[in-house]
DNA sequence: TAATATTGCTATTAAATTAAAAGTAAAAAT
DNA sequence: ATTTTTACTTTTAATTTAATAGCAATATTA
């Protein structure tokens, strides 16, 4: 566990593991979008793989960005949570949608992101505010299960 | 100019063109390194290779985040310079440095970043200020000409 | 209860990208 | 004039990605 990093250098380090085409835009669907499963994020707009998908939540997993539960009803489906440290992507996914809005207008059309004028600082912990309401506050460590019958919007 | 993106999210978008292992890399060393030319982005520490990197400078240059240009008195090397458009990753290789430094410990040695406990955007500035006073204020457009003759530190 | 559909993958294969190494031409330095 | 440096390109091999199909377990519907 040391060799599938390039150097010391922690920008360097980070791209080892969140540098790539796919394992930001999960985070995205998981954090913005709150999906939970395999299929809900199967079903974005960019079209990922399915191997691809699995192999970057099984990565995700090790390095504990995520972690995997169950709904106590359904024994089949996985349920996809964010741990704190993948929470903590959230101001590198909020520059990387100011700075894609802001920069890439000529070469793309680019969808409105509504709210950019309001204060960064604000959005990030709005999302995460967001993310933990709707979704990480049916996690019950009690049972270890993903517990969707506290009744609450989403 | 338009299907090499997924999709018309700003946050796909901007991973279409600098979501990879070396773009940000690049980047850092010319932003944060102060590096100029093929060699000295060649020389780091991650050892990028000539093919990648001759690839990614095209492909920044297409997208204008750099700029290339020479030296009055050397006809060979080339000067690469980041663009506004290039300027403006700043908040992005901040984040991914401080997430780095905060979330990787327990997998790699990383090295030591000083000064994270100031404000960011202070850090952010104090980043682009120095680029601009060390590097990019040596830019005549008169003759689009890399002047390094202008004395200043670094 | 039986048939059908869904989910979360794995397996397979083809295509594209990356990595490593060597080579080259022009210019600069000695 | 010779050697070295720079900025690449070329080549080939290895790895990764993409697309598709398949499959077992579970869930849903009839």
């Amino acid at each position: 566990m040391k060799k599938e990093f390039r150097s010391g250098c922690p920008i360097s380090s980070a791209l080892d593991i969140v540098g790539d085409k796919w394992t930001l835009l999960i985070i995205r669907d998981m954090l913005v979008k709150h999906k939970k499963t395999f299929k809900a994020i199967s079903d974005s707009d960019e079209k990922i793989a399915p191997s691809i998908l699995a192999a970057r939540l099984r990565m995700l997993e090790l390095y504990k960005l995520i972690f995997k539960t169950k709904r106590i009803e359904n024994k089949k489906e996985n349920i996809y949570l964010l741990t704190e440290k993948g929470m903590g992507l959230t101001p590198i996914i909020i520059e990387f949608s100011l700075w894609g809005n802001s920069n890439l207008q000529e070469f793309n059309d680019i969808d409105a992101v509504d709210g950019l004028s309001i204060d960064k600082t604000l959005i990030i912990k709005a999302v995460q505010d967001s993310y933990y309401a709707a979704v990480l506050s049916r996690w019950r460590s009690a049972s270890n299960i993903y517990d969707e019958s506290i009744i609450l919007g989403d």
